[in-house]
Parts: structure tokens; sequence; C-alpha cells
DNA sequence: ATATAATATCGCCATATAGTAATATGACGA
DNA sequence: TCGTCATATTACTATATGGCGATATTATAT
């Protein structure tokens, strides 16, 4: 039950619906989410913490950047579900086509400081 | 994402998810629910109406009696789904065998007083 | 009519949650 | 080495949520 409950309670939150939302279209680094998503830089590392303890998302470091992607083996029952649902969700709500077109813009490049 | 977001808060607290494999199993009142978690009555009642409000429950009154029932039509995609997973999920959990033991037995005729 | 039963609603409290700014951490660049 | 960048963590605030007792509502019983 506890870890049902991690879960749901996981995706009860638009901000991180919107995460995994564009995180289904590409694997993402925080600064990236960020300039989508317009909240501060510990509010996104936050809501990626509650994703990937509901082992919803994974992440790899590359240099200086953390990328996150969906989770790929689905430990979680729960969490595996929930990715193929939240994949056939909202894909026609105006809301979430905008977002998925800003976020296929949000490029390293164009955001970071940093050219490695 | 306001509907989807409401029928994930509904399933994100284990007294409602408990609700519901409840409710798969039978149609219950108010009373029969309370007596089975043993929460105050007015808690049961605004869970219920949490989970009326995201379409995951209906009600139909039967006398003094307020009978409550997983949603048969599922008006909400979300409601239909997460119904469907609910049903499948947490059926070996020893908690939810052991809460559906109680629910079993819990009889209207048995905690009411009023007798009709 | 009046009292009581089943349920819903209201008002309150304690805790959880989402957000932020400030700071820590760890890596890169000069 | 020193400053800067990307990310994580901490400390804090405002709001949301879950729980309860008291009360309202509606129906039944006497």
């Amino acid at each position: 039950m506890k870890k049902l409950i991690r879960v749901m309670k996981a995706v009860a939150d638009p901000g991180r619906v919107n995460i995994l939302k564009m995180l289904a279209a590409k694997e993402m680094c925080v600064c990236e989410i960020q300039a989508v998503l317009g909240l501060a830089q510990p509010t996104i590392s936050k809501h990626l913490k509650i994703l990937e303890d509901a082992g919803l998302v994974e992440s790899r470091k590359d240099k200086v950047w953390v990328n996150y992607r969906l989770a790929a083996g689905s430990e979680s029952e729960y969490a595996g579900v929930m990715l193929k649902n939240i994949k056939n969700w909202l894909n026609h709500s105006p809301e979430t086509v905008n977002l998925l077109q800003r976020a296929a813009q949000a490029k390293r490049e164009n955001i970071c400081k940093l050219k490695l």
C-alpha cells in the first residue's frame, strides 16, 4: 500500500505530470525542465526526487548535468502501469501540446552557459 | 489536466483506496464503511465526497441509508482506468485481505439501530 | 409532535505539501 | 587555485489535506 500511495501522490501534481509528459518525449536535464516550466530550480529538483523515489524516473549524470528519463525497467508495478497511462493521457489537451512544443525547443546549448 | 489531478489525488490516500477495494466487492452504506475503517463518520463522508467528485463512486439513497458503489459508466476516462487498476492491485496484500474479510462481515443489520 | 437515527456540512487543528531564497556540493574553466 | 556553473539540500512560508467534534438535515419511530 505504501508504495502504491507514493506513486499516486507523485502523479497527483500538475507540475510532475508535465515533467512526465516531457520525459516521455525525450530525456532532459534539470535546467531544460526548469526553462520550460518556469519554476525555481529547487522546486524542479524536489519534484524530480519525488518522481524518482516513486520509481517513475531515472537519472544519469553527464558531466555537470543530470539527465532524467522515464524509468525503463519499472521496478514498481504501479509505476509501470501509471507511466503507460500517462503516455496515453492528455495528448490532445492544448496545454500539453503547447508544453511539448516548448519542450522540443528547450535545448541545453541555448540555456546553459557551460558549453562542453 | 484538472480532472486527471482530481482523480489522482482521490486515489492517493490509503483510506480512500481501502474504500474503493471494499466497494469493488460490494455496495456499502456509510455506516458499514465506517464500522470497517474505524474512522469518524464525518471523515468517511468527506472521503466519499472526494471519490464521488472524482467520478470514482456513485451513491444511491435507500430509505435512511446512502449506498455507495464503484462508478459504473465511468464518465471520466481517468476514473475508469484507475478503477480497473485498483481492482487488480493489492489483492494479495495481507492488510487488504484482512480488510475485505472484515468488510464481508460488516452488515447494516448488525451495525445500525434502525431496522426497516 | 418529539425524539432518535443515518448522513452531510461546518469549523477547527495538526500535519503535509509546493513553492521560494539561501546555501552546500561538485565539476568545469581561466 | 579561484570563480562560476549545474544541481541538491536546507530552512522557511503559505496553502492544502486529513482528522475530529459540533451541528444541520432528512427520515423514521413512538
